[in-house]
RNA sequence: GGCCCGGUAGUUCAGUUGGUUAGAACGCCAGCCUGUCACGCUGGAGGUCGUCGGUUCGAGCCCGAUCCGGGUCGCCA
């Protein structure tokens, strides 16, 4: 093996081009694959810009060449040589009219044959390549979507600084707050028996500061849910997390528009027009049913419920007799797509999101087919089909409940199911939507009690104030969540600054005065030395480098991310630890964790 | 915790009603080759079929359990 004393890189392997002919270039870089034709030898070196051919032939000196025949995959090399015009050229790279007339070659490590090969569009199992995170990274693809995080991050503290916010840094070591989600939490080695937890949001501590008088402040933040994975969750994610003094919603807004606006101008070259389309949630619920809906396509819900109120099917009339509802979507052109058989097992899946069965309309060149019709009368029949403006090719799908949020939510996920059976969704276009009045309070079946939709500091609505005990299935939050092609990028609300509102609030939630101090008293004293009007977003990064780069799961997005079981293939953690490691911080297992 | 899908060579996969020595492609190793660029040609090595147990004369294939991965529901104020 040899060193990189005296040699200094002057160029970056997938940078070079015609106008480099005559150079002479000293390059570093991995080997891409070595083509050996008896007297002549080619070597794609890369680097993290692209690749470029290295030429052995001849002219060059004898121990270069037998170095040159040596070298396998994934060798780091240092190439000092000229820059040369090809003899025959390739089109397809774009370093490929050039190539490098090799004088100098050092082998600056070896490599074994890397479990899978380093290159695009990868088919290895994600297992293996998570194991082999960093030969993953180094795959083109990976290198790209890093490297545009990266610019995100970039832009993003660009963008906040020039619109006068600081940047704080909060402590990943703080009092846990058992509500919402899980906390991971840390012992504490001086406070035996004591623990940290890992922040699920700085939110506490932004809110701190607007009181402390920073006035604007953001933070890309790492956060922590104890919950479990899914494509678009990682147990630790990074949030742009973002608070703003003496504004409201609309404040907010704006500064959320304009972020997004600049991201995808300077990232991607993408124009997204502002404003961004707002939908109230009851709104996204009525049409899309769902709180994130994605626009990109339409198929919205239709209300059938005044249609079959005084039908006989007694699926239908229980759910209205017990003030639910009856919706259906409608799916142009599937019927060859949707046959009995596929049909089945959407009712599969809208059963595994709680509904009871689905009803349906299918209508073919033959015959119109259906679970129900036969129930209904003639003139009902002729109504639905009117109502859906249903036409041959066309498959109506139908839900039934007597609780009518389940009924839109179920259909909403149905919705996007179809709509991917179908290739509705078309790539490359970014459908951004505020939903805003959020309910503050959400009904919980099992217990009978309504639940804060949000954490205790967001504020109700202004007109909600004097139905906050009266009507709570009225009441609706100063809360806003962007939406991206379906998927939730962030959320915020303006929050509660007034001590007796709050308390007002602590009280509704069933929080005692004792339990509220208990829980938050550091920001309820805050509150009592003058806290400026504020409230904020947190903006979910990971999910929006996702949607940037046409992404299906986190992982494509988080360096070293985590599986579905929460562990990390690559150094297996969580791992056990040794006993005297739990001894300084007091804890002993019940068991012995197996090894 | 529930449901669905998957686990066969380094990698991606095929493997018939249960039946001889489990195949292919790529990769790897060796030889040949002066313009390749997914180089080509010739030859070769490489497998506890996730694991454990069961049924059987015989299991990659059937049964049970279990582990691992992916998706999803619950969960994620």
């Amino acid at each position: 093996m040899e060193t990189i004393k005296g040699l200094k890189r002057t160029d970056y392997c997938g940078t070079l081009t015609s106008k480099d002919i005559g150079r002479q270039v000293t390059l570093f870089g991995w080997v891409q694959r070595q083509r050996d034709l008896g007297s002549l030898i080619f070597i794609d070196l890369r680097d993290r810009t692209g690749i470029v051919q290295l030429a052995f032939d001849d002219s060059t000196d004898r121990d270069i060449f037998s170095k040159a025949f040596a070298v396998r995959g994934e060798f780091v090399l240092a190439a000092v040589g000229t820059v040369r015009e090809r003899s025959s050229k390739n089109l397809e790279i774009p370093t490929g009219e050039i190539e490098v007339e090799v004088t100098e070659l050092r082998v600056l490590a070896k490599s074994e044959t890397p479990p899978f090969e380093i290159a695009e569009n990868s088919q290895t199992s994600e297992l293996t390549r998570l194991k082999y995170r960093y030969l993953d990274l180094r795959r083109p693809d990976l290198q790209k979507n890093i490297i545009l995080r990266h610019k995100v991050a970039k832009v993003t503290r660009d963008y906040f600084d020039e619109n006068g916010f600081i940047e704080i840094e909060t402590p990943m070591l703080i009092r846990s707050t058992p509500e919402g989600a899980r906390d991971f939490l840390v012992p504490s080695r001086i406070h035996n028996g004591s623990f940290y937890a890992l922040p699920q949001s700085p939110q506490l501590y932004k809110q701190l500061s607007m009181v402390a008088g920073f006035d604007r402040y953001m933070q890309i933040a790492r956060c922590f849910r104890d919950e479990d994975l899914r494509a678009d969750r990682q147990p630790e994610f990074t949030q742009i997390d973002l608070e703003m003094s003496f504004v409201e919603m609309e404040d907010v807004l704006e500064i959320g528009e304009g972020y997004v606006k600049r991201v995808f101008k300077d990232v991607l070259g993408v124009d997204i027009p502002l404003p961004l389309p707002r939908l109230t949630y009851t709104e996204a619920m009525e049409r899309y049913g769902s709180d994130k809906p994605d626009t990109r396509y339409g198929m919205e819900l239709i209300d059938l419920s005044d249609i079959v109120k005084n039908s006989e099917f007694v699926v239908f009339k229980g759910a209205l007799e017990n003030g639910g509802t009856v919706r259906a979507i409608k799916a142009e052109n599937a019927a060859s797509v949707l046959t009995r058989k596929e049909i089945d097992k959407l009712t599969e899946s809208a059963k595994g999101s709680g509904a009871k069965g689905l009803a349906w309309i299918r209508m073919t060149d033959e015959a119109t087919s259906s679970s129900f019709l036969k129930f209904m009368s003639e003139e009902e029949n002729s109504q639905i089909i009117s109502k859906a403006d249903m036409k041959v090719g066309d498959v109506l799908l139908v839900i039934a409940d007597s609780s009518r949020t389940k009924a839109l939510s179920i259909l909403g996920a149905l919705r996007q199911e179809v709509a991917r059976k179908l290739d509705l969704i078309p790539a490359g276009q970014y459908n951004f939507l505020w939903i805003t009045e959020f309910p503050f309070f959400e009904y919980d079946e099992e217990s009978g009690e309504w639940l804060a939709m949000h954490h205790p500091f967001t504020a109700p609505m202004d007109d909600s104030l004097d139905i906050l005990e009266t009507d709570k299935g009225k009441v609706r939050a100063k809360c806003y969540d962007l939406v991206l092609n379906g998927i939730e990028l962030s959320s915020g609300s303006i929050r509660i600054t007034d001590p007796v509102l709050q308390s007002r609030i602590f009280d509704l939630l069933g929080l005692s005065k004792e339990e509220a101090y208990e829980k938050f008293g550091y920001l309820l004293d805050a509150f009592r030395f003058g806290a400026p009007p504020h409230g904020g977003m947190g903006i979910g990064l990971d999910r929006l480098c996702m949607q940037m780069l046409g992404c299906e799961s986190l992982r494509d997005v988080v360096a070293y991310p985590k599986v579905q079981n929460a562990s990390e293939p690559m150094t297996e953690c969580p791992a056990p630890v040794d006993t005297e490691q739990l001894g300084e911080l007091g804890i002993k297992l019940l068991e012995t964790p197996e090894q």
